[in-house]
RNA sequence: GCCGACGUAGCUCAGCUGGUAGAGCACAUCACUCGUAAUGAUGGGGUCCCCGGUUCGAGUCCGGGCGUCGGCUCCA
């Protein structure tokens, strides 16, 4: 047979070969370094036979920062582990044992509680693993056969996963460990050149919370220690950036005990929050969005028809008088507050579409381990608005919310990953109704030229929905904007309107937050900047920095002058040296310093530019600078 | 809610096998009035997260609670 190598050139191997074989044919070294066959694109073990004709490309341990190459690396690294924990504490059960972008997992269940302190000796045993030398060995067995030699070995989560495997069983041996496992794997450990154990944590078996809480040890490794060191120091920048250090550092925000899951915003950070809301409120306007406030509380009764009080109510904030059951609850949504709007009058067609919007303060009782700086909080602020539409306006009106999206991310420069979420098992409505309302959201989204991805069966029980999710500087993934269509809450309030036809019909109705919570979006906002905010967002734009004490007054002045073009502007007059205010202004991060002096004039300012350096400019030309870097949504 | 770790000055942290708590930064006062990333001196500042227990004696040991951090689950 024949297969094809990256040049274009053909290698010729006898029926049955392997990448391995391919390896051996083309150069003993080669074979002696491959860690993975990518095989028409997909990644293969190298044991495994090349079809006829394949198009190969061999990995070695040159190709270290190659993801599937990574992944193999780590995958045999979960193996390694999982060898280790069975020698150091006997009688421990081996669930799943997984590589992840950031490194590797291995979930057991262990006879005695194990601790973060037990690591270190576990850590020690995979060195001596790997200095003592690995191979793994792989076997292909029946299903029979590998259910009863796990059941045999008591591993009854093996067994499992025997049991609900698709396709044909294999087993991976090194040392004394052999493992279910689909595989690929290294040939042997040589390639594991750095490998370290990250931290330990509770997972359900399965992901599912009724099932046993397993031990999950976690761990990285790479081809080299300076890969290694590289990614360490990688994560101890991203701490610098952190929001959670970043807003207090900042005096933007800070969160306290005194209210867990709810900002305490400083007047900086304030800046930041107004400037959002400065952007929703003129946008929402040009965009035919009209505001409305709508109550905090409302009455139980409200809360059994939207559905919230059978589903939601245990993280609500319930209202009781002394001694009294609830009968009433603080909202967590706005949904029932606008459906009550709509339903205050008659509507006709002609009213429609009718776009309500509120940013309004919302309260969610998250579970305590959940809470997250300002991406997870309990007092929440979305950005939030119901399009009330009929049938034919949906696909419009969603491609207008999706339009609306990419404006403002745009304007932070920021890019979201977009996400369509499918018809669950539970929804309501028929797969007719699906097929329309599915296909509204999927050609709004193509006529808007936007990638996606599809979450299928991840849609609520009421309608398809378009979610936006952003990565925070640690790579944890958080949903940003949602764009959802609901076709059951309008009837569950009985809202109708007037048709054409003189009869009347239920609407649809789109809920949207774009920029999803406040809260969270500053949050990845402050990590995205890293503090650094482009001037319009900046709560403090300049700082003038008067040289001596005689100079206080014209600097004042010359703030004034600034402020009055309608800029954020300090006068540092502390009694520091120059030298300190600079690095104090440097530190705040503010955009522009003006050093004024003896040497200055409004036709000679000695200006600081943020990541720039100095540079000499006259204050005309400073205030154009300004405007320029001044988005004109918001120059007014 | 679950698993693990942590909680000491406004912040970052030290404090050994139990013996009356410390540094740097910040803050205040004084001197200096300064030309592009930290002037110097002096001083004030603590419910060692909370409650209970062991002990002659607890920041330190034990139990419970709260909060935070890393995950899991959840997220209208």
């Amino acid at each position: 047979m024949r297969i094809l190598l990256p040049d274009d050139t053909e290698l010729e191997l006898p029926e049955g070969a392997s990448a391995l074989d391919a390896a051996r044919a083309i150069g003993p070294r080669l074979a002696e370094q491959a860690v993975l066959a990518r095989v028409d694109g997909e990644p293969r073990d190298l044991r495994l036979p090349l079809p006829d004709g394949a198009r190969l490309q061999l990995l070695t341990t040159r190709d270290r920062e190659d993801p599937d190459a990574l992944a193999v690396l780590r995958h045999s690294s979960a193996h390694l582990l999982a060898e280790a924990v069975r020698r150091l504490h006997p009688g421990v059960k081996v669930a799943i044992g997984p590589p992840i972008d950031s490194g590797f997992y291995y979930d057991f269940e262990f006879p005695e509680p194990i601790h973060e302190s037990d690591l270190e000796a576990i850590e020690a045993e995979i060195r001596r693993e790997i200095a003592e030398g690995r191979r793994w060995e792989r076997q292909e067995i029946t299903a029979d056969e590998a259910r009863s030699r796990f059941a045999h070995e008591g591993e009854t989560y093996k067994v499992e996963l025997v049991d609900t495997a698709e396709g044909e069983i294999s087993l991976y041996t090194q040392g004394d460990f052999t493992d279910l496992c689909r595989g690929p794997h290294l040939q042997d450990a040589t390639p594991i050149q750095a490998i370290t154990l990250t931290g330990l944590a509770g997972a359900y078996w399965r992901g599912d919370e009724r099932n046993t809480q397993l031990t999950r040890i976690y761990g990285t490794a790479f081809f080299t220690q300076e890969d290694l060191d590289a990614h360490l120091a990688r994560l101890e920048d991203a701490r610098a950036r952190d929001h959670r250090r970043l807003g207090p550092q900042l005096d933007l925000v800070h969160l306290s005990d005194a209210s867990p899951g709810s900002p305490f915003w400083h007047p900086k950070g304030m800046v930041l929050w107004n400037t959002l809301e400065d952007l929703r409120r003129v946008e929402n306007g040009r965009r035919g969005y009209l505001e409305v406030k709508t109550p905090l509380i409302y009455d139980r009764t409200v809360w059994e028809t939207s559905g919230h009080w059978e589903k939601f109510r245990e993280n609500m904030y319930l209202v009781a008088g002394e001694g009294e059951e609830p009968h009433a609850g603080l909202k967590p949504m706005n949904c029932p507050g606008h459906m009550l709007l709509f339903g205050s009058q008659l509507r006709s067609y002609r009213d429609l579409p009718l776009r309500y919007a509120e940013s309004s303060t919302l309260h969610r009782n998250e579970l305590a381990g959940t809470l997250h700086g300002l991406l997870r909080v309990r007092h929440v602020t979305q950005d939030d608005a119901h399009i009330f539409c009929t049938r034919q306006q949906i696909e419009d009106e969603i491609f207008g919310c999706l339009d609306y999206v990419a404006f403002l991310y745009d304007l932070f420069g920021m890019s979201a990953r977009f996400e369509l979420s499918t018809r669950p098992d539970d929804k309501l409505g028929t797969d007719e109704e699906w097929d329309f309302t599915e296909g509204a959201l999927r050609s709004a989204l193509e006529r808007r030229g936007l990638d996606y991805f599809e979450g299928v069966g991840e849609g609520a029980f009421y309608g398809p929905k378009i979610d936006l999710h952003m990565t925070d500087v640690l790579g944890r993934a958080w949903q940003m904007g949602t764009i959802q269509l609901d076709a059951q809450m309008p009837a569950r309030f009985g809202l109708t309107y007037m048709g054409a036809d003189n009869a009347e019909h239920v609407p649809y109705v789109i809920h949207r937050a774009l920029l999803g919570s406040l809260e969270r979006f500053l949050g990845i906002l402050i990590e995205h900047y890293a503090g650094a905010f482009p001037l319009w967002l900046a709560p403090v734009q300049l700082t003038v920095l008067p040289v001596g004490e005689g100079h206080r007054e014209a600097a004042r002045a010359l703030a004034e002058r600034v402020r009055a073009a309608g800029y954020r502007v300090e006068v540092d007059e502390r009694d520091e040296t120059l030298g300190r205010r600079i690095r104090d202004t440097e530190l705040a991060k503010v955009p522009y310093a003006v050093v004024w002096g003896d040497r200055e004039s409004d036709e000679s300012l000695a200006v600081r530019v943020r990541g720039e350096g100095q540079a000499t400019m006259s204050l005309d030309d400073l205030l154009s600078r300004l405007r320029d870097e001044t988005p004109a949504v918001l120059a007014s």
